[in-house]
DNA sequence: GAGGTGACGACCC
DNA sequence: TGGGTCGCCACCT
């Protein structure tokens, strides 16, 4: 059941929150399966408010197309690139080793 | 109250 | 094939 204060943002919570463990997306997939596929950049700055949730959603098994981490800058150094690793993926030049392996696409795991 | 900005991605030239 | 521009919508100034 959503609120009418159920925006964008809170829908793109909710699928991060469903991110396996182990496992990454994009932000494009996202926005994609919230229907706005243009929005991806609005996800991206979901992300940035996602830190003063509580708790925390997995932001870090969010990246962008290329499987480049590039929201690692807001985590503060290679903290998200340790917690990636420490969920047993790999992380070489910023950027996810087998990213297509890993992708967790939410328009076919959700069923839509 | 209005305008600018932003962890991106798709479309157009 | 590659570079540039637009769009998406909530939050901040």
């Amino acid at each position: 059941m959503k609120p009418a204060t159920y925006t964008f943002f809170e829908n793109v919570y909710d699928v991060v929150r469903l991110i396996p463990y182990g496992r990454v997306t994009n932000y494009g997939a996202i926005a994609g399966y919230l229907g706005s596929a243009r929005g991806s950049r609005m996800v991206g700055y979901a992300m940035n408010a996602a830190h003063s949730l509580v708790p925390p959603i997995a932001a870090h098994r969010v990246v962008n197309r290329t499987g480049l981490l590039t929201g690692k800058h807001h985590f503060g150094g290679n903290r998200m690139q340790e917690l990636l690793e420490s969920e047993g993926i790999k992380i070489k030049n910023d950027q996810v080793v087998n990213f297509e392996k890993l992708f967790w696409d939410p328009m076919k795991e959700l069923s839509i």
